[in-house]
DNA sequence: AACCGTTACTGATCCACGGCAGGATTGCCG
DNA sequence: CGGCAATCCTGCCGTGGATCAGTAACGGTT
């Protein structure tokens, strides 16, 4: 058994109390460990039969290539996040999957999901859960595209993925370790990496936020949120939440 | 046992050819008939508890609301389509939904849903399928948002719809019978309604399509798709085409 | 007929953001 | 050490689309 508990059972563990058996199956899932490295590709579109993973340690993006050679990040994954889930459900991959940085995730195979969620159906729920929450994300990533301004974008997307790394114990409302680029937020915010920089000026001469060296120290949490219009949902979840 | 198929039996017919117990079953769904005035609010934005329900005719539209009163339409629901799947299988609402015509529509339970399901796994397959579709189009939608401009995403949003209506056998390439208005447009498109009047004007000019009296006419299929950069994958479905 | 609400359409002006071009900083590698 | 490639940062100018401020056409209601 593993020292420390995986990123998926702490981040599950924000919405059910899981059991001692429950953990158990969750780590089996945890075997076949692959490493990847950082910006060689791992799925791309029109890729048919994709593995699904699990990750365990390093970000990711799925993106969407266009004709002029520009991209759309549709989202991040962070440590305890599914991976290409659909596309191992469903024929052939409709997006590229990228390591934003060396990657350690652990392969699943369809039968072996199947096993563990009809072996414990609470762990199934709370995968569901966390899958719905993930859409939901991307409808607010959505949203923020079509009615956002640059500046309310980046500071909603920021806090964004705050509430998701303070589920996996990598964050808090102070700040986070983040290994994007500049030119990754262009990509995910719609935006050109130069206006990226200027509106990360802007957040940091309003005292709001600090982008630097891999860095994001947030300033003051609550201007932020109100600012971005953030959903405070997210967060406000005192134990776990669950039907 | 109704004289017309209905426009979910038609959709899955695509992608599953589906026998008659299945199509039974499918039609057991559809008893609970109700039907809402357009324009009045569905579902709410934090409502809990709403009901799922399965569109047998009219258009919806699922959008949420920001503070400085604007909104953004995540996505339209046509004949055939679920409605607040998620939402009844998860606590509250996130979002509003909003009839656009007048609609008629079929309440269904969770538990009957999860019986129909497991009576019939192809049946469960295919909405399943159905579901992942959709999504996917949330995401294309979120590309042209963060990467096309106005003219590309007006476009593609025409397809989209068209591909969709199709399969419900409530359009062609030719054009389909459309009950949204300019502002609807403007709301997906996170356009102005000014805006989206000039692009419908050019596009028309273009010879490419005309947005006219409830009516969309697609004049030259061919070069909207090549403009939109629109994936046909959509439409290139001859047959069933399913695991 | 006169009235009203909704939808379509247009022109003039403004500004958020993109594109380009160049410089500074960092880290890596021989 | 020097050279190269990322990444970050900034100034200038162009532009796509927002905003404002209307007109026009169309039912529907009384």
């Amino acid at each position: 058994m593993h020292s420390a508990q995986s990123p998926l059972a702490l981040k599950l563990s924000n919405f059910v109390a899981l059991t001692a058996p429950e953990l158990h199956v969750l780590d089996g899932l945890h075997r076949r460990r692959r490493n990847f490295v950082a910006s060689r590709d791992l799925v791309h579109q029109g890729q048919t039969h994709a593995a699904a993973y699990i990750l365990a340690d390093g970000w990711v993006c799925s993106y969407k290539l266009l004709r002029d050679g520009t991209r759309q990040i549709v989202d991040f994954q962070i440590p305890g996040d599914f991976l290409g889930l659909r596309s191992v459900l469903f024929r052939t991959a409709d997006h590229n999957i990228e390591p934003v940085t060396p990657v350690e995730a652990s392969e699943v195979m369809k039968s072996d999901l199947l096993l563990a969620f009809e072996a414990t159906p609470r762990l199934a729920t709370a995968v569901l859960w966390a899958a719905s929450r993930d859409e939901a994300m991307v409808v607010e990533h959505l949203v923020g595209l079509g009615r956002r301004d640059a500046v309310e974008r980046t500071a909603h997307f920021m806090l964004e993925l705050t509430a998701r790394l303070i589920l996996v114990g990598r964050g808090s409302r102070a700040g986070f370790a983040c290994p994007l680029t500049q030119y990754h937020l262009a990509d995910a915010l719609g935006l050109s990496s130069v206006h990226v920089n200027r509106v990360l000026r802007q957040l940091r001469e309003d005292g709001l936020l600090t982008f630097h060296k891999g860095l994001v120290t947030i300033h003051n949490f609550d201007k932020l949120v109100e600012l971005a219009e953030f959903d405070q949902a997210y967060l406000d979840h005192d134990g776990p939440l669950l039907l």
